[in-house]
RNA sequence: GCCCCCAUCGUCUAGCGGCCUAGGACGUCGCCCUUUCACGGCGAAAAUCAGGGGUUCGAAUCCCCUUGGGGGUACCA
């Protein structure tokens, strides 16, 4: 294997990115980076039907924003059409595919027969034994016809780097299609024509293509050229083990975006699902990812997509993301209309606290407008007519204080619960209610040092003032 | 139907014949830290290695069968 690695993705253009498809991505940008290759991109839009470049374009962003840069592409098979015809009139001329004659009707009805006698339908070779000639003629007339491949009598073998090694025996495949009658080439052929244009030396795509794989490696040969190493990817599953899909919660890329997932964190996770680097390391960057990546250490089995470790995953990375990059992934999330300033030391403050970038932003609009609603639960315990005479007398002690910082705060706190005889907690949780209308935040006091003095005191009055009055 | 693949704690996995009385991580449950919530630290519960046969002095690791999941079988990709 001295031949420099090519690795290609060809996803088909749906629109989304799925995480099945973007961990195969992921797994081909890695082994390309190992190894100093190349990683192309590649479009199957071969299906007409479906083919918009707006569906493409979300793929392509989906992949930018993963951090899967291709070296070459995207490359449109639909554009491509001149090398498929080509390709087919080489392989119709050495006689390695011939045309077939049959309808579409005369085909399925023969399908009908087969299943009523209870057999496997498998085509039968008919068009194999027309000589050239007659065939040529035929084609002239304006006859329709479909190009088949000639598929070899002897078993394929398909040595897979990740399942393992796989017999086909002889005849258990028949002559597919590799031409429509209208004159579009067909995946199967599309995929092999390119992956040897491009000269890529591994394929690594999920095993839904396995069973299809004899029928790669036959083209291969019949093109003159050796297959490529193979590792086929166990899929991806849903929590409850059905195919991962969007009833799941999400199952493309950008929709964990949405959701406030890291890219650095959903690249780790979906590296981790089907791969393991040998030791127990889980957290990697992409450059140790990179250094220990090897096809040998992937896994034949299916997982299962378990969001709540992706989520862990995504706090450890929140807490550990710089506050500017974290400020401007929060940009498409709704924000307070407050200075940069205070949303760098506010998001410093509830990072830690967070699992996405949506609960990172949700907990920063306490830095806006003043709370309107206060946990229920909460101030049925904190609140009343005590403690609004106590959030008013601690109110005036922090009036007075020379300078609104935490640690005056909370030295001016620490001396009002300890003159009241109470614990810092009973006073710190109804001003924490007060002033971010929950029982839970960052360490009270540094919140109120960057809400500043007017606002901190105004919620804590207001909050007061709420609650019953004596008598 | 036929062909093919897969199978270790609830989940992701380590394990490639003896180091396994099966290791790590998420999740769960305790305890500690603490003005709350997180973070962090410590600890616990959790896998008769799907079941059954072999092979071997020795099997989670190799072979066969069964069961369960998945895929393929298109003039879809």
């Amino acid at each position: 294997m001295s031949a420099p690695v090519r690795v290609r993705f060809a996803p088909s253009p749906t629109g989304s990115l799925h995480v099945g498809g973007a961990r195969t991505a992921l797994y081909n940008w890695l082994l390309a980076r190992r190894h100093g290759g190349a990683f192309i991109l590649r479009i199957e839009d071969t299906d007409a039907e479906r083919n918009k470049p707006e569906l493409t374009r979300q793929i392509l962003d989906a992949m930018t924003w993963l951090g899967l840069s291709w070296d070459e592409g995207p490359f449109l098979q639909s554009d491509r059409a001149p090398l498929y015809r080509e390709v087919a009139d080489r392989l119709l001329n050495e006689g390695k595919a011939y045309r077939a004659f049959e309808t579409p009707e005369e085909l399925e009805a023969q399908k009908l027969a087969a299943e009523a006698a209870g057999a496997a339908f498998r085509y039968s070779g008919k068009g194999r034994d027309i000589p050239r000639e007659e065939s040529d003629r035929r084609a002239a007339a304006g006859e329709k016809f479909v190009l088949r491949l000639r598929m070899p009598d002897e078993p394929i073998v398909v040595d897979d780097v990740v399942q393992g090694r796989t017999e086909f025996p002889a005849g258990a495949l028949d002559d597919f299609v590799l031409v429509r009658s209208d004159g579009h080439p067909l995946y199967h052929f599309c995929v092999c024509v390119d992956d040897v244009d491009m000269r890529i030396t591994h394929v690594v795509r999920g095993v839904d293509h396995l069973a299809n794989t004899p029928k790669h490696v036959a083209l291969f040969r019949a093109l003159g050229a050796e297959p490529p190493v193979f590792a086929h990817l166990g899929m991806i599953l849903g929590a409850d083990g059905k195919k991962l899909s969007k009833r799941h919660g999400a199952a493309g890329a950008e929709e964990f975006r949405a959701q406030g997932i890291l890219p650095e964190a959903l690249f780790n996770f979906l590296a981790l699902l089907g791969w393991s680097p040998g030791d127990d390391k889980e957290r990697m960057t992409k450059e140790e990812m990179i250094a220990l990546f090897s096809l040998e250490r992937l896994g034949p089995s299916p997982s299962r997509f378990d969001h709540e470790k992706l989520s862990w995953l995504n706090g450890q990375y929140l807490a550990d993301t710089p506050n500017e990059r974290l400020l401007e992934l929060l940009g498409e999330f709704p924000l307070p209309g407050v200075g940069n300033e205070v949303l760098l030391s506010a998001i410093a403050l509830h990072k830690s606290r967070a699992k996405t970038l949506v609960e990172l932003a949700s907990g920063l609009a306490l830095y806006g407008a003043d709370p309107s609603t206060f946990e229920e639960a909460a101030e049925r315990k904190l609140g009343g007519p005590e403690a609004a005479a106590r959030l008013l007398a601690i109110a005036q002690d922090f009036e007075a204080l020379p300078e609104f910082s935490h640690a005056s705060l909370e030295a001016a706190a620490r001396a009002y619960a300890e003159k009241a005889g109470i614990g810092l907690g009973k006073i710190a949780q109804p001003i924490r209610l007060a002033v971010t209308g929950s029982a839970a935040s960052p360490p009270l006091f540094e919140v109120m040092e960057l809400l500043g003095k007017e606002t901190s005191l105004r919620r804590i009055r207001a909050f007061a003032d709420r609650q019953p009055k004596p008598e």
